[in-house]
RNA sequence: GUGGGUGUAGUUCAGUGGUAGAGCGCUAGUUUGUGGCACUAGAAGUCGUGGGUUCAAAUCCCAUCAUCCACCCCA
């Protein structure tokens, strides 16, 4: 039986790599722009991380989490997403005490357990930022900024910011009871899961694609019309920072996020593809959630992209043609094995000197090691001959216009190394 | 968790009861020290796995696993 890899995850082979290096170097590039700092926190956390940050009502606690126990008898979850265990280190760490706003980003996999399909695994990866400490209303108009230049500067197209506000502790109650009394009527109508949501989670009824309660739900009350003024104010002042910035977005109303602890600003982007897996990235405010996992009182904002997403509608965006940055590599080729002992010199010297280059390590005849060469994409070719090896003279071979010239072992070096290599060309 | 499609060479796929195939890729060769093109040859598959029907199964039946797609949900 061929060993496979587990349900869900993937390999990110040595062709596509570059693509995942592209995107890592823009988005660290840009975040640090913007003052943040990378954080890295452990993959696995304690369960009680989760179920209280994360929130129990949630489908990722409900039935997503990679749970199980340790040999100590420790509940552990493979990390779900990346908030959680950020503001347990900031925390943890007391870095409330050093300088406030924290502004932090970090990267890597996360797990949930869920059926695999198109642009969704259950390893996963993730690039997300987080603010802590700061419950202005510009900072979230400045995150949404960064967000969508960290999507521009990736040369995405067809960009869609939606936006929200889903409340705080103060009104969303509020709201909730009005929504149940209205919702009480058509209770009947309500398809089965929604009808469990009624108790437990109605915000999320907004989420549901049945029609009937798409219908229903319409005519409701939205979280939007019972914002307390706090809520009020601070949604428009949101709004203010987006349209001082020229950046384009939606309003919303019937966003709900999928975690408990959004507060206030919540939002979501997608890029082209319509329908199924078309977010790519999304976050809100979390005022509560420090306090929540033990801290100071302290808000907090973020967001988090999924870079499977990015990757997949890049490649349908064709944004990775011309990314691939080709080093000039030489291939030194031998004419019989008695020149081996002066490639296997040649290359070391050239290695020393920052060049990128090979022989041969098949035993191929000549004309195989051109092929190989060509194969694999090198520039130039030196060819070793018991000519060369007494005259200490060396034939360049440009392998894409075919030139040949010759020098001796310092101006081989040169020109290799120079920048105003004319052969190049 | 629910529903549907697909599992044959590295890869894309053909093969519907009777000797396991093709394109691409890979390796080598087409004599003299030179690649891309062409030609030739070669390696490579317990036909996903287990069971059943049959003289005979890649092919029919059952189960199972994997994978893909959609729903749920999300990134």
């Amino acid at each position: 039986m061929k060993i496979t890899g587990p349900k869900g995850t993937h390999d990110i082979l040595y062709k596509n790599i570059y693509k995942w290096q592209f995107i890592e170097s823009q988005l660290k590039n840009l975040v640090e722009l913007y003052d943040y700092q990378e954080m890295r926190t452990p993959i696995f956390e304690n369960t009680d991380l989760f179920l209280r940050g994360v929130g129990d009502t949630t489908d990722i606690v409900d039935k997503e989490m990679y749970t199980f126990k340790d040999k100590g008898d420790r509940s552990i979850t493979l990390r779900p997403e990346g908030t959680a265990g950020v503001v347990r280190s900031f925390i943890e760490h007391s870095c409330y005490n050093e300088v406030l706003p924290g502004k932090f980003y970090y990267y890597g996999p996360m797990f949930r357990y869920s059926r695999p399909q198109a642009g969704r695994y259950r390893q996963f990866h993730q690039f997300g930022v987080e603010a802590l400490g700061s419950a202005d209303p510009f900072l979230d108009g400045e995150v949404l900024e960064l967000m969508m230049n960290m999507f521009k500067a990736l040369g995405l197209k067809q960009l869609k910011l939606e936006i929200n506000s889903v409340g705080c502790p103060v009104c969303r109650p509020i709201h909730k009871e009005k929504l149940k009394d209205y919702l009480k009527s058509h209770y009947d109508q309500l398809c089965p899961t929604c009808q469990s949501r009624y108790e437990k989670n109605p915000l999320r009824i907004f989420d549901c694609k049945s029609l009937t309660c798409q219908e229903i739900i319409q005519k409701g009350p939205y979280v939007t019309d019972n914002l307390c003024d706090d809520c009020e104010n601070h949604f428009i002042k949101v709004k203010e920072y987006l349209d001082m910035v020229e950046l384009e977005y939606e309003v919303n109303k019937k966003m709900v996020r999928g975690l408990d602890y959004y507060t206030k600003t919540a939002f979501e982007v997608s890029a082209g593809r319509e329908g199924s897996q078309s977010s790519i990235g999304g976050g809100g405010r979390y005022d509560g959630l420090v306090e929540e996992l033990g801290g100071p009182e302290l808000s907090g904002i973020g967001f988090a992209i999924g870079l499977e997403r990015i990757v997949m509608t890049m490649d349908e965006q064709m944004l990775f043609e011309g990314k691939f940055e080709s080093v000039n590599k030489v291939f030194i080729a031998s004419v019989s094995s008695n020149e081996i002992p002066e490639t296997v010199r040649l290359v070391s010297l050239l290695r020393k000197n920052d060049i990128h280059a090979l022989r041969d390590t098949m035993n191929r005849k000549l004309k195989a090691q051109f092929k190989y060469a060509n194969k694999i994409g090198a520039d130039y070719v030196i060819t070793i001959g018991d000519e060369e090896v007494s005259s200490k003279i060396y034939t360049l071979k440009n392998m894409k216009t075919s030139k040949e010239e010759s020098y001796v072992e310092s101006d081989l070096i040169n020109i290799l190394k120079g920048e105003n290599n004319e052969f190049k060309k």
